[in-house]
DNA sequence: CCTCGAAATTATGCATGCAATTTATCTTAA
DNA sequence: TTAAGATAAATTGCATGCATAATTTCGAGG
């Protein structure tokens, strides 16, 4: 009587919420620029309709900001926003570290060491992008071993906000090192099962991470407004 | 030069957010039932296009559940959905009230003085519903104070999902007297800035409030469906 | 009498069109 | 030349219309 599976048509709206955050990781729209509705839906070749709707769900998310009658842009991530959003993630990230101990299969753990080693290798030769693609998915796997929908997804919310900056990170070798050697410290905490150590790892971290972020947005400020003396233009 | 107030005209579609939101607390919408846009649209005496646009958001917040072809529903929480809300919550109460601790002036703890003792004389003569909306501006403001707009943010998302299912208790006295002690704790681990301990009650006030979101859940759900003899799926 | 299946109704998803506001361009005066 | 104002272009917000999928209704068969 009940069909429970009338049918899994993917929604278009759905699909376009998707590739807009894409275009928008991948950092196809400077940050604070406008970006007008028409030229995406040349770009996905969708009408304004399902455009829209998407544009509303990308706003709520917070990746876009929506001025009344001014259309959409890329939310702007000041320091400050990445001040507040410290905290809370130092809080779920030590939440989730403290779980994934005790709920992780020795499998899982091996997972993530092989994940952890293949990361070692890239910052051994530097090469950035897919060092962070692979710390990503370690990150991505200490949460979802939580087996918490709720917990992993605001966290992946508040990584979606800052991984454009944080994607366009070529920060210093030493605070990488740095990074590299808490991961060291992460994967142990992992395997000897020691959640309380992990958490303050994880929070460690975090901590080091948001440094790096509140510099690579500094830049990026000094660089769109680099002469901001006296008068203005 | 920069003109940044260009007009301050409200949109409809975010105030058709507010409304349907507002209804969803108010309780006008039956957990799970199927709610026909053509329906809101008379009742809010909008069009389809705004209408559906605020449904994607509220679905973004996790108030609505949207199926594809079949319509917005209001989400139905579980009782599991509440076992992984809580220990986010409760890293999140734990976080605001340290925070808190530090930063609220002493004019600031006096007004929630205010409304603890106002809450308690509801609490005395029984009277719920103002009791949780005091309940519920005590914990805005210990969150207000922190001056984190994300961290509040987040908090109000979650507490907004389970609010129908708390809005809707009329749990036994003996879970309220319980409540209403460890406000009294709250309100003297603030009074004495001690953070830890703030957090310490605050999270055990929280498991309180689950327990009863959850047993309150359990009862809808045995009076939505009373008989589910065998012929399960 | 109940179960199963097909047509009619209804609802949803998307595209287009029009009004209102904003932004860009051009003119004109200091 | 620069700055202010008016006009034109573009963009956003909303309403409506049509195609497709789902729900209901009605009828046939067991």
């Amino acid at each position: 009587m009940n069909n429970e599976t009338p049918m899994n048509t993917p929604s278009l709206h759905d699909e376009i919420v998707g590739r807009i955050r894409d275009m928008i990781f991948a950092g196809e729209f400077i940050g604070g620029q406008r970006v007008p509705e028409k030229l995406l839906c040349r770009q996905l070749s969708v009408s304004r309709t399902p455009l829209r709707e998407a544009l509303k769900v990308l706003a709520a998310e917070g990746l876009l900001t929506l001025l009344p009658n001014r259309g959409a842009r890329v939310a702007r991530m000041t320091a400050d926003d990445v001040d507040e959003m410290f905290p809370v993630m130092g809080v779920l990230e030590g939440l989730a570290g403290e779980i994934a101990c005790n709920r992780m299969t020795d499998d899982e753990i091996d997972e993530i060491r092989a994940l952890h080693y293949q990361m070692a290798a890239h910052h051994k030769r530097k090469e950035l992008a897919p060092y962070f693609k692979l710390n990503q998915q370690i990150h991505g796997k200490i949460f979802a071993a939580t087996g918490n929908g709720t917990l992993s997804g605001i966290y992946d919310s508040l990584t979606g906000r800052i991984r454009l900056a944080r994607y366009r990170a070529n920060f210093s070798y030493e605070r990488w090192d740095q990074a590299m050697a808490e991961h060291e410290e992460i994967l142990h905490a992992l395997s000897d099962r020691d959640g309380p150590k992990l958490a303050a790892v994880l929070k460690r971290h975090l901590e080091n991470t948001c440094e790096t972020v509140k510099e690579v947005i500094r830049a990026m400020d000094d660089e769109n407004a680099p002469a901001k003396t006296a008068t203005g233009p």
